[in-house]
DNA sequence: GATATTTAAATGTGATCACAAAATAGAGAT
DNA sequence: ATCTCTATTTTGTGATCACATTTAAATATC
């Protein structure tokens, strides 16, 4: 078998065995591949560059062609595979232009986004002290992931962190934008993390979000996320990213 | 036949009997479709709420439900079409919420791109001239439009007008952002257009976008670009907006 | 041993079929 | 006329096949 189509590895979790994973109650077969795609896309699984096929992918969640391909044409649509020249697919490679392009569309969109959320829950207690012990849940585990070097877990934890902020501010619009950006820098973001290692992870601005929304200084906030997202996209080489492109 | 799939009149260009278009160079039957579908939803000439199908599709454009099923699929990726609990597939209706979302992420993303295109031209003297040649033509031909009452017309010289400018910042990313809002206010804006009539769109901003082009002046073309897209959207009664949905 | 050529495998695309669920239309009763 | 229940049609989904093209592998050539 080709080796570009072998991707068992990329897609199931990391440090874990079990191939399969239970669709999502009244999903079909291409949501189920679509969602297991779009995770893994997220969290790094898949690396930059690496060749997709309908088979492939058909194999790989024991479904036929169809799911396959209607998954990996929706996420080529939401820019998180592109096409070559003769229409075969992979995970898009970074360039410094389109990193460059993702931070300054993430540095407009999510500090907003975080600002939403503070609105939808300032003042309503219940609902604000369930958004930050979602938070801290997440962060800990976060932590956690980034104390033990553990990559995989560490993405998983940190967009969960941040969808969890962003899906209180009920702006589906947004997060449809934001989401399209994340499954665009996903890949490279594993690639970065696995060459500084998680230690360079540490020094996020988590603490900040969450003093701020609990003090609900909309002003803080922003700036807790901009910087959030500074930290984790500025010690980026780009001449690193050339050279792996 | 039942309503809800003949739709021809919607995919039809206004004032043409022309049914089939050539299929562009090089593409195949599934993106041929796309982009018909695409320019159908930017130019409004399908109309919130309306119910498709891939059958339907696949009918209209004289090929097999395949092209039809992965054109849907993708559109509605980009948010542009929407499932209902069934699964089924239609033109989103617009609520207040999603029209403020829109109008916001437009606001933040188009002022940008406009100055990244302005840097990218500013200072060549051949590309400058060529790009507002060629933005010149299309405001010509959107204010004739405007001024024959030709709706579809004016959608389409407008995003031609809109995406001319931000194709020259070569930012593909954020035009992909850009087009994903487009596409989800486009049939909107149709409805809005059908009742104030065209009457409304004459007072753009386009000449302003021009002349700051012309100046190589950033900040005159950001403001320029935002006024724009504040007077084409800020005439819209939300109160008629949830009354129509 | 490196390079060109041939052969085999893999891949995207389009078409068609089957099936269950859902929407629509129609008949009948009140 | 209005509602209810049934029958028909429509629809999304998944599966499978065929075909042309591309990619990879194997073989031959120098």
């Amino acid at each position: 078998m080709a080796a570009v189509t072998k991707i068992d590895a990329g897609l199931t979790a990391s440090g874990s065995n079990q191939k399969k994973q239970a669709p999502e109650l009244g999903a079909v077969m291409h949501e189920h591949v679509y969602n297991r795609l779009r995770d893994a896309l997220i969290t790094g699984r898949l690396t930059p560059g690496r060749a997709l096929s309908v088979r492939g992918i058909a194999a790989e969640f024991d479904v036929s062609a169809m799911p396959a391909r209607e998954a990996i044409r929706q996420l080529a649509a939401v820019g998180a595979l592109e096409f070559t020249d003769t229409r075969r697919v992979s995970i898009a490679k970074m360039t410094a232009e389109k990193l460059e392009e993702i931070k300054t569309a993430r540095l407009l969109l999510e500090p907003i986004l975080a600002e939403r959320s503070l609105i939808s829950v300032a003042g309503k207690q219940r609902e604000k002290r369930r958004l930050l012990r979602s938070l801290e849940k997440h962060d800990a585990a976060l932590d956690a992931a980034i104390r033990r070097g553990d990559v995989s877990q560490y993405t998983q934890y940190n967009s969960a962190f941040h969808f969890e902020l962003y899906r209180a501010s009920g702006s589906a619009v947004l997060i449809d934008l934001v989401e399209s950006l994340w499954l665009r820098f996903g890949p490279f973001m594993r690639v970065v993390i696995g060459r500084l290692g998680t230690s360079c992870l540490i020094d996020d601005r988590h603490k900040d979000i969450m003093e701020a929304i609990e003090a609900e200084d909309a002003k803080a906030l922003k700036k807790a996320v901009r910087d959030d997202l500074l930290h984790g996209m500025n010690n980026i080489d780009v001449a690193e990213i050339e050279a792996d492109t």
